[in-house]
DNA sequence: CATGAATGAGTGTTCATTCAT
DNA sequence: CATGAATGAACACTCATTCAT
């Protein structure tokens, strides 16, 4: 074998993914249990490593906290931005779109429980949820009113309060995440939910409600 | 008439009270900053006791936990049940009426905390979380299957799918609760959400999905 | 037995001793061990009570500390002062006299500990060393100046540099305290120096030194 | 000539210091902040090592702590003695220079933060101070006490207890080397200690009340 | 019943020491 | 030799729980 192809020596290697294999055991560990209740060791051991070693990382499990919600937070929304500048359709099929992407690029991914530690720790780390807001949420309430007034503006959909339908776009989706990282491992299987056929349903019934058509 | 009979001594009287306000004081702190990071002192304190003495009451900080979500939680659902029995209108209006109802009744409450707790508890309590889901949540969730079930018999609704719609129904009014509970607080006046009116504009949206009306 | 001349309850008539007892042991331990080899658990312990009760007391180690060298330091002092007033003698027999009251009264003493302590940790608590410059030996240095002020003013002493003159006082009182506290219990019993002796022979050579004799 | 064969790559030469450079830098540290506050990192980092690099000289932090008392120590005493003997002048005159060349080899160097860090650590390191008492005060205290001796057998000096008049010639020398590493920084420079006029009017006025003089 | 002083197990954090590279 | 990533024992501090008064 050639040993200019050998793989990079093992403990550098391991030292560039130390961050993201922490954040990843914290992401568990916090939506599992919350912050308080989750304890520092317990991220390191799932981690593979050193109570010590996380200090090495991370000043602070605080610091820890919240190093985590932006990891797992930033990339999606500017991902989300781009693809809807392109889309080809209807503003109703939009917006089914969109929810749907939501759901398989954020809703049904380990990030997601970042959504149930905010709402969560919301009060006890109020600079926190600001940056969340203005980084998170902001941008998505964005893409769904651009969408929204694109529907009213093309005289598709009714001249509603845009500002509140779109609660109306994302309060689902929220509540699928929500039940997913609590009630959900509790429910007998007979009675989860399915996520897509919601969405699916949901969008369709909005859109009818929005569409502005003939006879009414 | 002698008023040492009707008016009991303000003493007495508190004693009576104490499990109660340890309760409210426990719910309020338990919603603001989540079970582990309250203090059972400072629940002690906002009642007026010593800690001492909230273990009289409650033999254990998850004893008084799961006091808190059982005494939170019972009340309400009983009431809404008996009045959509005898509700006159469309089953379009039922709805509407229902989430109103809902919100005035739970969700513009303090105790209307609970449902933040247990999403954000779940996984730490999991009986309580069944507990809830059979005695809160399955129970409303009956009430709004109903409504929409009629709506459908009565050939006044499509024939969509039930267990979805629900929550097409429900999904809104968690999102107002835990809005209010985490970024709520956080967020300028300005971009306070009008529960009311976002209700209305949901439950007319989501009617007018749902109606089977003549050129669709 | 009359029950209105019992001691009082046990636990209370413990509390009130508690800070006194716990500044008692921490002086010993921060004196002999320095701040940061002594371990809170370790002055807990000495007091007899448990390390949970000593943060009941003092919020923090560092406050402990801080305690003790103010508790530790400021009476002396004061005392001292109003003794001086009216002493009758020479300035010659004042200062011999100051020399072996300070002695007596602090450098014989467990308080004398705090001297090594300030100087062992001077540079890591840098406003307590303004405090007990300011508090301590600021006042304990006007004494002996207004000794030296008089002795001069009343042609007994030369006119020599007070301020300096001051440390010629001070200092070997500052090194028995210093011995006492490092070298000396490390020293063979025939090797101990004796503090009375050698402060009137100190005191007398100086003296001897400073008075204004006729050949001179 | 070849530059490469008369000065040493610097590489090498640094080597070789490698281990003074970190007693002086160890030396600063303890002295400025204590045996125990002092982090072995810190040590490294000043010595432009790394921390790894430290403990391939010295095998424990203590024994990086004896090292710098050892390394401290040797050195000035020895050329003290041999100086001493060949002074010409009253034993008086001897007293004062030999209190003045003190200052200046010793008291004035930063390796006269060894005493205080002997005060401070003492009751920690038992064995260093007695080698300390060893190699370093007895021999002082010899040279001190032959003076005194000279002094008293030649009919300059009374007769005096020399082992007590020791500690009066040497406190002063101790006070102003502990105050110039604990409250010396904290002071105003208004009132800061001059110690070559100090250490002279000290030896002057002792002298003076040392030597046997005709009317007394 | 009510209190609050006392407890001690538990947790976040530090830091001397090791060792693979 | 030199490095610095990793370790884990040790320590300051917290807080649910107990119990003498």
């Amino acid at each position: 074998m050639n040993p200019s192809v050998s793989v990079p020596p093992k403990r550098e290697r391991r030292k560039q993914d130390r961050p993201g294999e922490l954040l990843d055991a914290a992401l568990d560990l916090f939506v599992e249990k919350g912050f308080a209740a989750t304890r520092v060791e317990e991220v390191a051991a799932r981690a593979g490593v050193s109570k010590g070693t996380l200090f090495l990382y991370f000043p602070s499990k605080e610091d820890l906290f919240k190093a985590v919600v932006r990891a797992s937070v930033v990339e999606p929304v500017h991902q989300g931005a781009l693809e809807v500048a392109n889309f080809k359709g209807t503003s109703g099929e939009l917006l089914e779109w969109m929810m749907l992407q939501w759901w398989h690029r954020y809703g049904d991914t380990k990030a997601s429980g970042i959504s149930k530690l905010i709402i969560s720790e919301a009060s006890n780390f109020p600079e926190l949820a600001q940056f969340y807001r203005a980084e998170v949420i902001e941008p998505g309430h964005a893409l769904v009113r651009n969408a929204l007034n694109r529907g009213i503006a093309q005289g598709e959909f009714h001249a509603v309060d845009v500002e509140l339908a779109l609660h109306s776009v994302m309060a689902p989706l929220l509540f699928l995440v929500m039940w997913k990282h609590s009630m959900g491992p509790c429910c007998p299987v007979s009675e989860q939910i399915q996520p897509e056929k919601f969405i699916s349903q949901h969008a369709q019934l909005l859109v009818r409600g929005l569409t502005l058509s003939a006879p009414l």
